[in-house]
DNA sequence: GCACCCCTCTGTATCGATTCAGACTGTATC
DNA sequence: GATACAGTCTGAATCGATACAGAGGGGTGC
């Protein structure tokens, strides 16, 4: 048996409440007084108040929740996401606030459950996927959550830190099409929910299912309609799972038939890789050079030399963390849009002349 | 006021008691019942039995800790940690287990209470510095733990996972004794605690604070025992923090003198990559050039053709949470020792003639 | 000398659930 | 027809603390 506030209470022969003021608010009593119930406490091996009970009597946790609407284990795989997570981290840190990485199970019921289930004061919401039944949840918990995927029915009050994603994705495309690209393959993960990797025929961007991924392919779109080339001129490819490996599978045999892509634009930087990397291996004669650019600029990005559109990862999450854990008194400061900037490298080059 | 339990009980006209069995212990009521008290909570908006409340009658939280000794946003940027972090995910995920990252703050009697404040079921302790006093009050706590650092005192039946450092040390530094190497700097992260960058004079590697740091240590020592290079004949030093820039300054100067090192052995990669990008950007006239080794095989090592020592990061997270989560009957399982292997690549070669 | 206040400490109510022994009903067993 | 038993549901006890009003004693101001 563990012993209890109480017992070191009756062992000092003081009240309960004493020991736990001595914990608490040392301010409420005696330094002498003090320092006998923490020899008692030492003596009897208590450990200090019990966390979970004193949560539920203060009503607060002391810890924010992280939710990724996937595994677990792809939070530390992607580095976008490892470097969004360690600008969380710090901010955490700061404010003395734990870190609850919530694991979404595959079924849904189990899924949601989890959400119900996590002991927290609040939840930083990083979307790779459909994320509405989550958020549900959350509010009917009364939590305050900060989203980062734009969302098409968020209120205006309804804490959120992002980017533009058309605009940035626009910069990229505009970069390209300015060097004479027009067979152009557009890259992205989580475009329909549960379509395979590869080739994907959709009437327009808006039918994109991520929000993410919509306002990045509304972007590329956008800037290849400027030079004439419309949606139906664009090869879209599925990579779902956000994987070099996904991006691989997605553009298998893209640059076999008579007429391939001179370039092709990602909407992250691990698949952009992804693509590098089955460029790198085509070693079957002199193949004209495709150009590739990706998003985010992860560390991995400059070293490949990859052309991107940078976005602060880590700021991102230090952003997410602080908005939850000390909102700005003003509404419209919840809203938090971080800047981008195109990040020029060698993947990217005018269409060879065939 | 949010809805209790309590107030759905009353709602149905049941007690508190059916409603909780509808959540926890579904067989213990008709499934009609059931229903009927689940459709009220909804109408209520009652989020299902809070959290905490529930841990503390059930006395177990359902998330287990992963502590750090250093600064909580270092385990996101040490590559290595960030898979043995990935690792604990898995594990965690399929037990449906959440990850609680509990930073520590620096100040002593903090970063204790951080760990008694913890809400979790146990912790996997991930060390990078003297830890000593964090078991103590998990102990304390009575909460089970895993260790990753070898303790000299540990019990028999404390939980463990990690590897022979001296052996795996050993491997390397035998590697680059056997290509000549004679004039040889070590360096590493917490040699002595608080000891600033650069060179450090101990009278043998039994005085290394940290004891994975003095694990391998021990054994690059023992390597260069063997050709006839005693400790006093090699150059030590430190690096506080295990970063690159730490690296750096820790080798500033050290090719600068008559007679430099022609190899340096590193106790982890990301300090030998520093070491690579001192020497890199040495580009002042023909260099000799210098063989560095590494520790751990994290994914950069590759691209920078670092010869190292590697080890199994994300199985080391994943066992270090599987033995907390689901420990095995017999109490010698509970010692799990993973295997090394020397990874030669471009980073070593033979003395050059000088 | 009285009123007032501050400093310490106590006692009780409360946070929101789960547990477990039992009450009650209806059905199967012999 | 009595006994046993399975299936449902209830009530009181309990998990381990914190909050808050207030009691009691000593000091201060006037």
């Amino acid at each position: 048996m563990k012993p209890t506030l109480q017992a070191v209470a009756d062992a000092v022969g003081v009240s309960r409440s004493t020991v736990s003021n001595a914990y608490s608010r040392p301010d409420q009593l005696s330094a002498a007084l003090r320092e006998r119930i923490l020899d008692a406490a030492r003596q009897l091996g208590y450990p200090g108040p019990n966390p979970t009970a004193r949560s539920l009597r203060r009503g607060f946790v002391g810890s924010i929740g992280v939710l990724f609407t996937s595994q677990l284990s792809y939070a530390f795989t992607d580095p976008f996401a490892v470097r969004f997570l360690a600008g969380v981290g710090e901010a955490a840190e700061r404010h003395g606030t734990s870190m609850l990485l919530v694991p979404l199970p595959q079924a849904q019921t189990d899924a949601r459950r989890a959400v119900e289930n996590a002991a927290v004061d609040g939840f930083c919401v990083y979307c790779v996927a459909d994320e509405e039944w989550a958020l549900d949840v959350i509010r009917a918990r009364g939590l305050p959550y900060v989203s980062t995927a734009p969302r098409d029915d968020a209120g205006a009050d309804e804490r959120f830190v992002g980017i533009d994603e058309r605009a940035a994705a626009y910069s990229a495309a505009a970069h390209v099409a300015g060097l004479g690209h027009r067979r152009v393959a557009l890259l992205a993960d989580a475009v329909l929910p549960d379509a395979p990797a590869g080739p994907l025929t959709l009437s327009g961007p808006q039918e994109v299912w991520h929000p993410t991924t919509r306002g990045r392919l509304t972007g590329f779109a956008d800037a290849f309609a400027e030079v004439g080339v419309d949606w139906a001129g664009l090869t879209l490819l599925n990579a779902p799972g956000n994987s070099r490996r996904a991006a691989a599978a997605a553009v298998a045999g893209l640059f076999d038939g008579p007429a391939p892509p001179t370039a092709v634009l990602a909407g992250s930087d691990v698949l952009a890789l992804g693509v590098l990397d089955v460029l790198a291996q085509r070693s079957d004669g002199p193949v004209p050079p495709v150009s590739v650019t990706g998003f985010d600029d992860v560390p991995e990005a400059a070293a490949a030399g990859l052309t991107t559109v940078r976005q602060p990862a880590k700021e991102k999450g230090r952003i997410a963390a602080e908005l939850l854990l000390d909102p700005p008194a003003d509404a419209a400061a919840n809203h938090v849009l971080l800047p981008t900037a195109l990040v020029v490298r060698t993947s990217t080059g005018p269409v060879p002349r065939s």
